[in-house]
RNA sequence: GCCAACGUAGCUCAACGGUAGAGCACUGGUUUUGUAAACCAGCGGUUGAGGGUUCGAUUCCCUCCGUUGGCUCCA
């Protein structure tokens, strides 16, 4: 008899060889019909799988995550089978579940094209319909190879499988492919309104880009229609968020095919650009930074000797003056350097923390653009500290507080932090790695921040940690990056005169915390949705004549509102009302006051706030004391009591 | 860069071998309006660029440029 330990602990006996689809039968005919497959021992198996002796078993159904990708693991087998019926000379390469939906990679010389979707779900529909059993069949890795011994990528995956017992499985009208498994039992548990095939694009063969490129087909599986409803509803609601939309509809920036890659920002846009600077330019002056600019062409020499040039080169945008070759910078370190050799330092300097809201050229393949967050041209909120060895963990933690506060200040509460640490190429004595590292360890723990450690995966020449900020949507970029560099000091002979009066090279510390204001201006877009906060705001208050028979009242409110700092419009157009309160609400701005000769008379507004449709009268000044409070506390919330 | 798709008025889209059309925006006029879009008229295009096929190309073919979705790389 086998007996089963269930996850809440009891124990059933079942015969020898029972199933683990029978054993949930023998729990209940419900939980029997929503199982998908087993998890046995904590491996996950398919329903056929015999159970032996002692087991812990838990059913799998669609209910968990695990159920749900097992779903769409076979919903990607399925889509194999109809692509393959479609296309017989199609093969197969590779299909996981990922997430949200699957993928399977095939090599076709015919081009699936999205007019194809509709073919393929429908065949997929009668492959479903079918409910025809996922078999599996186990053989030996030889047997497999040999069976396999024609295809190329079948071949390729036996290879790099684990264990002596290599899978297929079959389903539908003799399809059969090579997999891992676990499946649900039968074809007909997916649920054919519930699937919907996504996209086509081309990907390469094991990642790698001088291997062919192979065709991945993208479908996407939920549970029911209402889910897969759900999903493409947030997908829609995700496209409206697009920050290049968005910059359209707001009139903020745009792009050109003058200037591939780089951005035009219009004076709405400028108006956002100022604000992060003039706050970011504060926070920086509280934490005892300086600025400075440096030339954004530079003798090409300088990159030769920086290590540019044999490591950055196919980046880099060149120039040619006099006869002199120049390029144009990537990176704003070099440049800081010089100004750092400009003068002679002592320790009683240090630390040096050198700020650069540097403009830098980096050449990006086209495919890989995107709006404002992948440029050719952005700027990087650099600098560069300068510090003894026994100050690095110190100027670490300032550079995390100055981290979280900007951060907090733009609404991202929602961060991790990834610790990356020597690669097998590093420059540099296993000592000063060790300082290096437990170094920023050690300043993080000292924040008492939990890190996700990426071995091996610093920079050649120190240790980094990196800011990932998540948005509103969950999607997580990196923003904020510190590498610590005992490389360019060297290279650049940078020193200083210690306290024994000898000369000691400085370590040098690079950090940027937005990363490319472009980019972050991008994120911050798509964030809020186009709304953004007052202090932010391009045009924060708009003020709506109920009748040109009170636009004087408006522009003497107007020119109050102006001479209060406050960034506000009038509009004297012949609309009504109503056409000025939802051209208002669409120009995303966040207050409007709407003035009649009731307000005239009183001396008052009647406020009116973003997504709200209602209204309130309160006197000019106390609205503007209001506002200007909300703006000097940054605050997110516009609602006005 | 690679694979695929797309490129029509400032924007969003239609027409898909036979003289290019709508809505919004813009301009002029009417309306003088009380909280999410009044009415009328007008302006606006060698259909991304170049070449080819055709009596005729926005439509079919080729090259280039740009954009989008992925892949690879990255702020």
């Amino acid at each position: 008899m086998a007996e089963i330990e269930l996850p809440d602990g009891s124990v059933r006996e079942a015969p020898d060889g029972a199933t683990v689809g029978d054993i949930a039968q023998q729990i209940g005919p419900g939980l029997a019909k929503a199982a998908l497959v087993g998890r046995l021992n904590g491996e996950l198996v398919d329903l056929s799988t015999p159970v032996c002796g002692r087991a812990r078993l838990e059913i799998i159904t669609t209910k968990s995550d695990a159920g749900l990708e097992v779903l769409r693991h076979s919903c990607a087998h399925i889509m194999a089978e109809a692509i393959c019926s479609i296309w017989p000379q199609a093969r197969l390469v590779y299909g996981p579940a990922v997430r949200d939906g699957f993928y399977y990679d095939i090599d076709l010389d015919t081009a699936i094209r999205p007019e194809d979707f509709d073919r393929i779900e429908a065949k997929m529909r009668e492959i479903i319909k079918a409910d025809t059993p996922f078999q599996r069949i186990e053989m030996n890795r030889e047997d497999a190879l040999q069976k396999m011994a024609r295809d190329v990528y079948k071949t390729d995956n036996i290879q790099r499988a684990e264990g002596d017992v290599i899978s297929f499985y079959s389903h539908g009208d003799g399809f059969q492919d090579l997999c891992r498994g676990p499946h649900v039992p039968a074809t007909g548990r997916i649920d054919p309104k519930a699937l919907k095939i996504m996209s086509v694009a081309g990907a390469y063969w094991h990642g790698d880009a001088s291997e062919k490129m192979l065709q991945r087909v993208y479908g996407t599986v939920w549970r029911n229609k209402k889910e897969l409803d759900e999903y493409l509803h947030m997908l829609e609601e995700a496209k409206k968020r697009d920050h290049r939309l968005i910059g359209r509809q707001m009139d903020l920036f745009s792009f050109h095919e003058e200037g591939p890659g780089f951005a035009f920002l219009h004076p709405k846009g400028m108006v956002i650009w100022n604000a992060i600077i003039d706050f970011w330019r504060s926070v920086h002056r509280k934490y005892g930074y300086e600025e400075c600019k440096t030339p954004i062409i530079l003798n090409e020499a300088l990159w030769h000797r920086s290590g540019h040039w044999d490591n950055y080169k196919e980046n880099m945008y060149f120039t040619t003056v006099d006869n002199v070759n120049y390029a144009i910078k990537p990176m704003n370190c070099p440049g800081g350097l010089l100004i750092y050799k400009s003068n002679k330092h002592s320790y009683r300097e240090f630390p040096i923390r050198m700020a650069e809201l540097g403009l830098v050229h980096r050449y990006e393949p086209s495919g890989q653009m995107h709006g404002l967050v992948r440029v050719r041209q952005f700027t990087q909120d650099d600098a560069h500290i300068f510090c003894m060895p026994e100050q690095i963990q110190q100027e670490i933690v300032g550079v995390i507080n100055l981290v979280m506060e900007l951060y907090r200040a733009f609404g991202f509460g929602d961060y991790h932090i990834e610790l990356s640490t020597k690669p097998d190429k590093h420059i540099g004595s296993d000592e000063i790695w060790e300082i290096a590292t437990s170094a920023l360890a050690n300043a993080l723990k000292e924040k008492g921040i939990d890190y996700q450690l990426n071995p091996g995966d610093g920079a050649f020449y120190g240790p980094k940690i990196d800011f990932h900020i998540a948005d509103c949507l969950k999607r997580s970029w990196q923003l904020g990056t510190i590498q610590l560099d005992f490389s360019m000091p060297e290279r650049f002979e940078l020193t200083y005169t210690d306290k024994d009066n000898t000369e000691k090279t400085p370590v040098m510390i690079h950090r940027a915390i937005l990363g490319s204001l472009e980019r972050f201006m991008g994120i911050l877009i798509e964030h809020y949705g186009g709304h953004m906060p007052l202090w932010l705001a391009p045009e924060q208050i708009r003020v709506l004549p109920i009748s040109d028979k009170t636009s004087d009242y408006a522009v003497a409110v107007t020119a109050r509102l102006k001479r209060a700092n406050l960034r506000c419009s009038t509009d004297m157009s012949s609309e009504k009302i109503g056409a000025k309160i939802a051209k208002t609400h669409g120009d995303k701005v966040p207050y409007m006051v709407v003035v009649g000769p009731k307000e005239a008379e009183t001396d008052t507004v009647s406020v009116r706030w973003a997504g709200q449709t209602e209204n309130i009268a309160v006197s000019v000044d106390k609205f503007i004391s209001i506002v200007t409070e909300k703006i000097d506390d940054k605050s997110a919330d516009v609602a006005f009591k």
